[in-house]
RNA sequence: GGCGAGGUAGCUCAGUUGGUUAGAGCACAGGAUUCAUAACCCUGAGGUCACGAGUUCAAAUCUCGUUCUCGCUACCA
């Protein structure tokens, strides 16, 4: 394969409403950190981006909760999130953010290309508005009970305590965030992407040329979306926190989140350029750069689907591999930080990587067990337990205690020098631990090419692992207590200690990618500068100088305690146990009522005049007919008689009735609603039901059985 | 309900186009050793490859069905 130009590398934008966990670093910006290192040992031409996500609706909506503002709230984060991935290691070349002039400027420059083009398309809707605020209302900025646990402050987006994706029609008893009311519809005209129109790009691309090379996951994903029809995209929403609608009819609007968030990748790009007086152009533009994009699974449709089309659209260049990991849970569940089950970056770093405590070092132990347990083809788990058994057995027992050997060693026997090779005493061994290294080197390029860190990572801790079988075979210890009497002992420990340094240099250099405070350290140790770390220098053998002498020995890692695993574990418990006692509270207050406003009461809904209720054709119906409607959950056909005729409506409410225990039922019914075609079959009204506290349904009869198509007002 | 990805040793995972007794690391057991952070090194035990059927001389691998996990998605007028 070509080497490419140049590299632009891209991790998912965080979103700067919170702490970012250990899932979300497992997921993307180690994976990133570890292709980048690489690339650059390389000495590849390579730019690495990320920054903070600062719009949408959910940052405004937690400013509100916590009664400060937006820009308070991002401008906490921001920073915060910068610094944890500092500590950790993760060298972004810019951590930009979207809230900065030149994005804003970028994502309108970009919108109003498209909306020039003619590749965009408006379209007027109904959405949710609140009169009392006089405010179109995004998904996030309605709450209600989650129809399928019941947690009373479920978002329009999503329920924050089952994890359920919602839609803002779904939840019952909708409510406004903003007066408390319940929110009306209205009308309003948005931009749309049609992704429709992009079927035959998308599948010749991703399809034909990207079948084999993409992880299967990532292009089952996007086949999996094409496939079901690809459908008009809004790219604009009613809200006052964003890149404003650079067009006209756009007042009061903002760029989707999703469509501006990605072009952050492209101002900051831009922003990396001035900093560093270069161009931006070319990393975007020319078709000889190579973009990756690395990911969480739940971000591919964005990566592989929408952006391209965007990016087609907009002239640029498309990415060429987008390595979605899969997802790490925690200890038997998935990461939740509002659930309380998860590790904060920012918390690691406060606890471990305190100077006292290692420093740097336990950063490094943290990418290595999260690069070990990297979710590359499926969801994995990370657990304290293993945590230590990585670093304990692995990193300590195997590597640094490799390295720490050597050292005591060509302390004791070669007086801290690098010794003398005496090539009259080389022999098969000495040969063939060359060779290794070799090896390894093509091992590990190769499976870092492929994206398959956790498999490059276990390479090197295999090549100390040959170190370790190396020194024990050669035993210079034993050599070193018949010195006096074999003339040639001292010879072949030289050998061996200059085989065993000479490996420790390329293991440095083979290391550095996945941890770099440890490759750091060993040049320290080494007394060599980082360019050593270049990668054209693996499979060497000469990289340390022959009569050089080399530092005292220094532990690389300490080991974790039992103790230490057992605070831990404690700890997430309380704190998942915390949590959780805080949302059954919320959920027992609304215990009752179904869903409630601060007073204890489910709102009333807007007054209404005598004509309004008029207009409603109240009518008794009986229940001649039931049965469940084919490949949906929740829907029951019904056959209604309603006296004068007989119609299909359908109902909702399969989770709650078996169809043979409701017929014979007389029930209320809309009777002049207009029809509506639901999984293919036309439902002619709607059944009125009342809802208790629990979610449990009852159907509105009356008292005593009346003719069927009796009026009710 | 539809689609996608997965289910391989106690744990974390490999298994290329179907081909001898299914592999690795950790953990476990035994041995050897002492330069080293009770570390290293050697040996061993361990699996009906989720379940059932089919194709084949031959299936972890291909086909069909069932089941469990994760993700996306539809349905509450």
């Amino acid at each position: 394969m070509k080497t490419p130009k140049r590299y632009l590398i891209t991790a998912a934008l965080p979103y700067a409403n919170g702490l970012k966990h250990i899932g979300h670093l497992a997921g993307a910006y180690l994976p990133a950190d570890i292709y980048v290192r690489y690339l650059k040992a390389q000495k590849r031409e390579v730019v690495f981006v990320c920054g903070s996500d600062e719009h949408g609706t959910a940052i405004p909506i937690q400013a509100t909760k916590e009664g400060t503002t937006a820009q308070a709230i991002i401008d906490k984060y921001h920073p915060i999130i910068e610094q944890n991935f500092k500590d950790l290691g993760i060298a972004f070349d810019i951590y930009h953010r979207t809230s900065d002039p030149l994005h804003h400027e970028t994502a309108s420059e970009f919108f109003k290309d498209l909306e020039s083009n003619g590749d965009l398309e408006t379209k007027t809707t109904q959405q949710y508005f609140d009169t009392q605020a006089n405010s179109f209302l995004a998904d996030r900025y309605i709450k209600g009970t989650c129809p399928s646990c019941g947690y009373s402050e479920a978002y329009g987006d999503q329920c924050e305590k089952c994890g359920k994706s919602l839609s803002p029609e779904e939840l019952i008893n909708p409510l406004s965030t903003l007066s408390g009311n319940a929110p009306i519809k209205k009308e309003t005209t948005h931009w749309y992407l049609p992704l429709n129109r992009h079927e035959d790009f998308l599948r010749k691309w991703l399809l034909e040329e990207h079948t084999s090379d993409w992880r299967p996951a990532v292009i089952g994903q996007c086949k999996s979306w094409i496939d079901g029809g690809l459908q008009a995209r809004a790219v604009t929403r009613d809200l006052d926190w964003g890149v404003k609608v650079p067009v006209t009819g756009g007042d009061g609007k903002v760029l989707y989140v999703w469509f501006d968030a990605p072009i952050g990748y492209i101002s900051a790009t831009k922003q990396w350029a001035i900093n560093n007086n270069k161009d931006w152009n070319p990393y975007w533009n020319d078709p000889e750069t190579k973009l990756v994009h690395f990911i969480g699974k739940d971000n591919i449709v964005f990566h592989c689907i929408i952006f391209p089309v965007m990016l087609k659209l907009h002239g640029n260049i498309l990415p060429e591999n987008v390595p979605a990991n899969e997802f790490m849970n925690l200890e038997g569940d998935k990461m939740s930080t509002s659930r309380g089950w998860s590790i904060e970056m920012d918390d690691y770093i406060n606890k471990w990587i305190k100077k006292e405590n290692g420093g740097e070092s336990l950063a490094d132990c943290l990418r290595f067990y999260l690069n070990s347990i990297s979710p590359e083809s499926k969801d994995s788990e990370f657990t304290w337990k293993g945590f230590q058994d990585a670093v304990n057995g692995e990193l300590v027992s195997i590597f640094a205690n490799y390295v720490n050997r050597t050292w005591v060693l060509m302390h004791k026997l070669c007086k801290g020098k690098v010794p003398k090779i005496h090539t009259e005493f080389l022999d098969d061994d000495d040969n063939a631990l060359l060779l290794s290294v070799k090896e390894t080197k093509e091992k590990i390029t190769a499976l870092l090419e492929q994206y398959k860190f956790r498999d490059a990572q276990f390479e090197v801790v295999n090549l100390a692992r040959l170190g370790n079988q190396y020194m024990q075979k050669k035993e210079p210890w034993i050599l070193a207590k018949n010195i006096e009497t074999n003339p040639t002992a001292q010879a072949k420990i030289d050998n061996c200690i200059h085989g065993c340094l000479q490996l420790t240099a390329n293991l440095a250099i083979l290391i550095n990618p996945f941890l770099p405070f440890t490759a750091k350290k060993m040049c320290h140790l080494m007394k060599v500068v980082d360019k050593m770390l270049e990668w054209e220098n693996a499979g060497n053998f000469n990289l340390l100088k022959m009569g050089y002498s080399l530092r005292p020995p220094e532990l690389l890692f300490r080991k974790i305690e039992d103790e230490e695993i057992a605070a831990e574990l404690a700890e997430l418990k309380a704190n998942a146990e915390a949590k959780k006692t805080k949302m059954e509270n919320t959920t027992n207050a609304a215990e009752g009522a179904a869903a409630k406003n601060e007073n204890g009461i489910t709102p009333l809904k807007p007054e209404i005049v005598f004509d309004d209720f008029g207009k409603i054709d109240l009518r008794v119906g009986t229940i001649i007919e039931a049965k469940k409607v084919e490949k949906a959950d929740k829907l029951l056909a019904l056959i209604v008689d309603l006296g004068f005729e007989k119609r299909t409506i359908l109902s909702g409410i399969a989770m709650h009735f078996n169809p043979e225990d409701i017929i014979g039922k007389q029930v209320t019914i809309v009777a002049n609603l207009a029809p509506r075609k639901m999984r293919g079959i036309e439902s002619q009204g709607m059944i009125l039901m009342a809802e208790d506290a629990q979610g449990k349904l009852y159907f509105v009869s009356p008292s005593e059985a009346i003719a069927s198509g009796s009026t009710i007002a």
